[in-house]
RNA sequence: CGGGGCGUAGUAUACCGGUAGUACGCCUGCUUUGGGAGCAGGUAGACCGAGUUCGAUUCUCGGCGCCCCGACCA
């Protein structure tokens, strides 16, 4: 339980004048995030609480199909990416680089297959080490030539990275599978599942395409044509007969939508293994590249887009799996009403046995300014507290979503609660 | 990187070639307490540099920063 009286960070009736986007000005209002400078922000108690949740979320799924977490360095060694040819030239404009005392050059990552690949040199040599699969949810640095959009294209954000290490491209191809499965579970528990499409996009040297998950957003910066039957999408990028003809799409059923994109996974094929000389015997002693897969997903981003499609004229709204706490409990305590903050007390200490957390506004303030703040974090649940129905058995609750409260019984919080 | 806009208290904004006003916030006191309450008092500000001018926050130029459109974007 964390008392509102003690939470750091305070709101605003005003939103920033220096931003434009929806999520910007809601997670800045509410007092989720910090802005730096353009691009870059700093998370605060209430919007690190949620990339947790998202993370918690991302670990699970990430875990149930194998995947061993890592985290690697953000400084990044010239030389690995001189040797995959991402150092200079196209890749110039991406990337940050930072001097060494002595001389020479480091850079802050914005991917991280070089450095995986490398390391994976010390642990694979044998078809018996593969497959393996390894992720990390990390700080990415993109000197992107212009941010925008708030936290939806930001010069330092989080990435979560997977790479999977394969023997053949059938036993790749399984894993890919599960991937796409694994992502769309971690969509639907966040809340973006409905408005999440699996998307063909170009696929570069490897195969003939990636796959992005799209989750459609009006501020988004990808146009998406959508079938709503197959629940698939094809990037605008790619749209063409012979694309659809694959596909077993017509353009008649596709819907043109805006969207984000919130992951991408696709084959990368021997380029880095063999950039690098990650290599592997068979059973017959013949040596291999190792099959690569890179898997790429952004909390951050999803922080962003979760603001922006529920958030609302009064603030933010999360899904119960991704607020920063479970209830907002708002006590309406006048002089001499101690009778309201001891049940509000009961409450917590019961709420808190069942495992939920819970924000506290224990504030001195006035009915409207607690709602009207309660609003704007966007806890899914509140529950009222007051000399208007401290003497009955039943709780007045209110969700986000809903205009109206009403009043259950504790057993009936709860499971509104657990659901 | 090309184009456009903007930069005034903590926040949001206004006015002005003669040193800046309002609201919210914050501090003090009193009243108030189911949708950002009221009264009184207080606190706090012109992005940086150069130029024009008797005088620049205001005009000009440069820089820096922020936003938007485009380009770019595993």
């Amino acid at each position: 339980m964390l008392l509102q009286s003690q939470l750091f960070t305070k709101t605003r009736k005003e939103s920033p004048s220096d931003e434009v986007a929806k999520n910007a000005r809601l997670l800045i209002r509410a007092g989720f995030v910090h802005k730096e400078v353009a691009g870059v922000y700093s998370l605060l108690p209430l919007g690190f609480r949620v990339i947790e949740k998202i993370n918690k979320i991302i670990r699970e799924e990430m875990n149930a199909i194998g995947g061993q977490e890592v985290y690697l360095s953000v400084l990044q060694n010239p030389d690995l990416w001189k040797r995959t040819d991402r150092w200079a030239g196209e890749a110039d404009e991406i990337w940050f680089r930072t001097q060494l005392k002595g001389g020479g050059e480091l850079g802050l990552g914005f991917t991280h297959e070089e450095a995986l690949t490398n390391i994976m040199r010390d642990h694979i040599s044998s078809y018996k080490d593969l497959p393996k699969y390894a992720y990390q949810i990390q700080t990415k640095f993109r000197n992107e030539a212009r941010a925008k959009s708030g936290v939806l294209r930001g010069r330092e954000f989080l990435m979560k990275d997977l790479y999977s290490f394969c023997k053949t491209r059938e036993e790749q191809d399984a894993f890919y599978e599960l991937v796409q499965e694994a992502y769309m579970k971690i969509f639907t528990r966040i809340g973006l599942g409905d408005r999440t499409y699996l998307t063909f996009a170009s696929g570069g040297v490897f195969s003939k395409y990636s796959h992005e998950f799209q989750t459609l957003c009006d501020t988004g910066e990808d146009i998406i044509f959508v079938d709503e039957e197959k629940r698939i999408a094809v990037n605008k990028e790619v749209l063409n007969d012979e694309v659809l003809a694959d596909l077993g799409l017509s353009r008649d059923t596709l819907v043109k939508k805006t969207a984000v994109e919130t992951g991408n996974i696709f084959s990368l094929g021997t380029r880095f293994s063999e950039g690098l000389g990650l290599l592997f015997r068979d059973e017959k002693g013949e040596q291999h590249p190792v099959i690569m897969g890179s898997y790429g997903f952004g909390p951050t981003r999803v922080m962003g887009v979760i603001a922006e499609v529920y958030g609302d004229e009064k603030g933010l709204s999360w899904p119960a799996t991704v607020a920063p706490f479970d209830a907002h409990i708002v006590s309406l305590e006048k002089e001499g009403e101690s009778d309201v903050s001891r049940r509000v007390e009961e409450l917590v200490i019961k709420l808190e046995s069942e495992g939920f957390d819970i924000l506290y506004d224990d504030r001195n303030l006035h009915a409207g300014e607690k709602f009207a703040d309660s609003d704007l974090i966007g806890i899914p649940v509140r529950i009222v507290i007051s000399s208007k129905n401290v003497g009955t058995d039943l709780f007045e609750v209110k969700l986000r979503t809903e205009n109206d409260a009403k009043m259950l019984s504790y057993q009936e919080l709860v499971s509104l609660l657990k659901r």
